[in-house]
DNA sequence: GCCAAACTTGACTAAACGGTCAAAACGGAC
DNA sequence: GTCCGTTTTGACCGTTTAGTCAAGTTTGGC
């Protein structure tokens, strides 16, 4: 009755110390949680253990196990989209496309979880980030796009479709994160995957796509 | 008590013609939930209807979900591994890898369910088909990667590791199905994704993979 | 047509799980 | 130290879901 705020996750202007301190904790414990078994596959008493905390506490800062989903994932897709953001129309074409691949590779590595992640997510239909893919998503690949295509028709990068160019990209760079199992079964060795992967992608796409 | 057979899914030589049948609709039916769902996500009810039949029923063909989900995965790795087999040294090295390529798309076209299947059991650390992936599958990209070498040590294919070129290919043409939602969210348009991804994904990889 | 084996299902159970609630513990301002 | 809002939790509830069971129906060989 006289609770006039009951939901402390819908006060982002005042925040306590403890609870952004949680909240990170609980974002933490739940993007391990949420990447390993998937949204279904995950239980609050999981995430709760990972946290270190007791269910009904995880409860009252996320009321909902969706809205832990979602925090996670919108985290996350901030920094999945970073790199292409960089792509600089005054650079060198190949060289702007090398540093993306790098880039991509890299957070590959440093962050694995969020990739599968965001993987699971793409793969059950985005139930939870359909607009963020047509909406944020589509706008920067169509303005990347637009310079890739420039530099096309000046003649310094091979012709070949922007969007499928940059799709094939993140096919790539991310099956290196999504795929860690299979890649490492595959290859056998107890050597990290990335760096042979590195040579063999930016040998294959930057030959490729340098004009002839 | 006098039941010596209680369990027909344990006997694989003696089959009735209800039971093949029954067996083949039920991992139709799974194929497309659990590929939606992934295998937690998934419910009995939901196959047993999509199969036509009661849920008890369902458990007399497959007495646990775990074993359904199997069976499914066992039938889609067949199909899954056929393409690279066909890789034949006796072929032209950039033919032989277009036409890997084609093959690869087009089963990515024609049955993403299986593919998505796939990238969600080794996305959540392959933990049915661990086996598969260090046994089978490797022994397949170990005898043909050998073939690749032998093309590279002639001169007659760009010097890459060859691992990495199968799993890159790999990475590249199964994410038209993993990632279809996505695909379709960023080209924004209501065509087809697969042929014009062909055009582009081959123009960069055999022009990345001609010697020069 | 009869019979036994094969097949099918409605009704049920036990466990797991998301979420609630009321009460206790804590912390900072005075 | 007192007080009040914030934080924390044990106990609990309703639903969902994998799997059981006993009884019914169908099928195929004779």
């Amino acid at each position: 009755m006289n609770r006039p705020e009951p939901d402390p996750a819908l006060r982002a202007t005042t925040r306590t110390r403890i609870q952004s301190r949680n909240r990170e904790i609980i974002v933490q414990a739940a993007l391990e949680v949420f990447s390993t078994y998937g949204f279904r596959g995950t239980t609050l008493d999981q995430i709760a253990a990972k946290a270190g905390m007791s269910k009904p506490n995880l409860l009252y800062y996320f009321p909902r196990k969706e809205g832990i989903y979602v925090a996670v994932l919108e985290e996350t897709l901030t920094e999945w989209l970073e790199p292409l953001t960089r792509l600089d129309e005054a650079g060198d074409p190949v060289d702007e496309i090398r540093k993306y691949i790098v880039l991509k590779l890299e957070l590959s590595r440093r962050n694995p979880a969020a990739s599968r992640l965001f993987a699971n997510e793409i793969l059950h239909g985005a139930p939870s980030i359909g607009g963020f893919l047509t909406g944020p998503l589509r706008a920067l690949v169509d303005e990347k796009s637009a310079i890739i295509s420039r530099w096309i028709a000046e003649g310094r990068l091979a012709p070949v479709d922007p969007r499928h160019l940059i799709i094939t990209i993140w096919a790539v760079t991310q099956h290196y994160a999504d795929f860690d199992v299979q890649v490492r079964a595959v290859l056998g060795s107890e050597a990290e995957p990335i760096p042979d992967a590195e040579a063999t992608i930016l040998s294959i796409f930057l030959n490729g796509l340098r004009p002839r």
